[in-house]
DNA sequence: CGGCGATCATGATCAGAATCATGATCGCAA
DNA sequence: TTGCGATCATGATTCTGATCATGATCGCCG
């Protein structure tokens, strides 16, 4: 028997109110409109939030890789607000909000646990948007770098930061020259002296 | 006698939890290493978190205005990694840490009401990061009138969305123009259709 | 009312990121 | 191994927004 364990907090669910998925690189796991009544953790590969801006681009708003959820809005929203798409071959957990909430009044563990699971998520958004804000593509993506690393491919990187593939290509090849940064490998780079 | 509601969830603790501040524009409300012993809930102003980097300059991690909360961490934590300065004139409540994570075990209504803050908070700012991804800077500004409305002043507004004063006047401008967005006065604009 | 600082609007210029174009490199599969 | 598509790197050009400069308008207070 194979036992994969389920991300704190919500390994102190019952059973029944989890369920494991596997998909393949560009399966929708949920669909903005539709009723949301779960969320995601994610065990392997990577999944992204996506939206269509009144002009019809593709915005990416998050992406979340193993040990991250995904969809925490559905519990008091009754629609999901974006897609959820898969970058890659993925698989995790789908969680059904009505436990979420259930256990939130009867286990006070668990609510302790997940306030602060939304805390950190809040402060990592909060953190995105202020280093969106930064006008230098070299400074923005030294930021990035500092603060999540690079988690996928230098385009979805660069997609997070609001730049093009080649601005942000270019910033890290400067960032390099500069000193500031590593080049591990063609297309991935880390903060000098980070894990 | 005057009454200050504080806001939800925070309504709920007892009142020797909360104490009620005002500051002015750069005060100090707690600083880096300082014990982690209370969170802040803003009335009005501009609070930010800013931290050290590692070339020494002042890093703004986060910003927060009326409705918001800062330092959260304070509930997991024992110790501050951010000083937070306002940034203007400001006022809001000090909330115990020890009241809330207290309060969090004994009263489901509450830890309810903190997840449901702490997952819109989640979504907010999912939802600015998504804006500030927009190339456009009509496009962008358009987005947040209709998403947020312009809490305040332009520059403020402009500065919230990554963009110079200038860029934001002249894409209002742009947008009256085309019939997009309504100039209710100098500096004061809303999208077409929007209370 | 008149003065003054803050905020907003707008023109001119410039820097830098987007875009277009192209070649290099990688990973995967036949 | 070879071939091919995806990804990355980089040059050339365009264009948007930042910046600088200036004037207009507002709110406030004496």
């Amino acid at each position: 028997m194979i036992l994969i364990m389920i991300a704190a907090p919500f390994d102190q669910l019952p059973a029944a109110a989890v369920a494991r998925f596997t998909c393949d690189a560009g399966d929708i796991l949920f669909r903005a409109d539709a009723p949301a009544d779960h969320l995601i953790a994610i065990d392997a590969g990577q999944l992204v939030l996506v939206r269509l801006s009144p002009e019809g681009n593709r915005v990416m708003i998050a992406q979340a890789g193993p040990g991250q959820t995904l969809g925490e809005a559905s519990l008091f929203t009754d629609r999901y607000h974006y897609d959820c798409v898969a970058r890659s071959p993925a698989s995790g957990w789908r969680i059904a909000a009505s436990a979420i909430r259930a256990a939130l009044v009867t286990d006070p563990d668990f609510a302790l646990a997940m306030v602060q699971t939304l805390a950190r998520q809040v402060r990592t958004e909060r953190l995105r948007c202020e280093i969106m804000s930064i006008r230098s593509a070299e400074a923005r993506v030294l930021a990035a770098l500092r603060a999540f690393g690079q988690p996928g491919t230098l385009t979805a990187f660069a997609d997070s930061l609001g730049l093009s593939q080649e601005a942000c290509s270019r910033a890290m090849a400067g960032l390099v020259r500069h000193g500031r940064i590593e080049r591990l490998g063609r297309g991935r780079y880390r903060a000098i002296g980070q894990g």
